[in-house]
DNA sequence: CTCGATAGTGATTGGTCACTAACTTGGTTC
DNA sequence: GAACCAAGTTAGTGACCAATCACTATCGAG
């Protein structure tokens, strides 16, 4: 089906955040992604410079949705209930797994990029970085803003994605009294850690 | 130099650590470890049965490796004075990132061989969740048995990967009060939230 | 000294992959 | 209906890589 380079490019990145997220930068080829597109491999060099592009556009995409999925989630509300509908929003857009892995997969490639691994050598770690900054920054702003809240809603994030990416199911006895269901909240919640 | 097999297999899997901490497991050549270690690259597959079985071992030497730091840290220490023990430990541990990013890569790897991931299909996942469950478990038991302590802790801890791995220095804003030297403990100490 | 075992190498191979060049298809406009 | 342009393809290239095989070097024991 022929469409806009602009609508290829879309579907570009979509098909791209699931291959990488997947299979990690390396472990990703062009033509398995093209092939999820529905384009010829070649192609893709025509809709982007080249593969560490692409890569860097799935991050983009993956970072400013779970931004949106927590300003949706968190509309109207403020201190601990913004946090606690935040956390819950963040269970559900990653339970499939996809969103958050490409996460991770952006995490070892900053670090890759840093630690004069071959690939990666754009500014991949600036954007990164800049993008985290942002996000951390919002959801300060919308839980109300306390730095060390945020940082505990963070810090239960990233737990939250190793026990995803390692394959527990929610129920696990290691996701000890967090996760399931909306109790998932309660940690990330940040209740009032005075200090 | 001309040393035993049981020498060898382990100066492989420090070397191994290094290479697919910095590359990840696609990224990282067998001719890579094998120029670190000094030896031939064929000569790898005589010590191991293949690339996959160099990554497994560099993996379980990883965690237990973090076992260890804790375990020294904390010896002698219970309840929130091992937490916080342990919590400095991490952040020295884990500040060269070679550690720290070989555990993201083993977290990425398990979710890429559950996901039909072409590589990793032998146990990997099994493997990994065993090695954190025992680790999960020994922090508990060494800061006093309570579960939601021992989340916390491992919490800060994956925030602690993230931050590093995305290269931020331990004094920049976005550590909010917690890393740099001693007061990293604070976060992860686990100090009294009750419930 | 020599013989057997263990440590280690060079050459190669079948396969994969990012990227390029040159070409074709389909829609729009006058 | 032809001229033009953007969308898309087929064919190909050089580089790299895990794994195998057949071989050599070095050690220790009798």
């Amino acid at each position: 089906m022929r469409m806009s380079a602009e609508e290829r490019r879309e579907s570009v990145v979509r098909a791209a955040v699931i291959e990488f997220a997947r299979n990690g930068y390396r472990g990703t080829s062009t033509e398995a992604i093209a092939r999820r597109v529905g384009v010829s491999q070649p192609y893709l060099f025509r809709l982007f410079p080249g593969k560490q592009a692409i890569f860097t556009a799935a991050a983009e995409r993956c970072i400013e949705e779970t931004w949106r999925v927590f300003d949706e989630a968190s509309a109207g509300l403020t201190g601990e209930a913004a946090a606690e509908a935040m956390s819950e929003a963040y269970l559900g857009l990653v339970e499939d797994g996809e969103q958050l892995m490409m996460q991770m997969q952006l995490y070892v490639s900053v670090f890759a990029s840093r630690m004069g691994g071959e690939d990666g050598e754009d500014g991949i770690g600036e954007t990164a970085r800049q993008l985290w900054e942002e996000l951390f920054e919002r959801v300060r702003l919308r839980i109300g803003g306390d730095a060390a809240e945020a940082t505990e809603f963070f810090a239960y994030g990233m737990l939250i994605n190793t026990l995803v990416a390692l394959g527990y199911p929610q129920d696990h006895r290691i996701w000890g009294g967090f996760g399931v269901q909306s109790r998932a909240a309660r940690g990330a919640a940040g209740q009032g850690r005075a200090e």
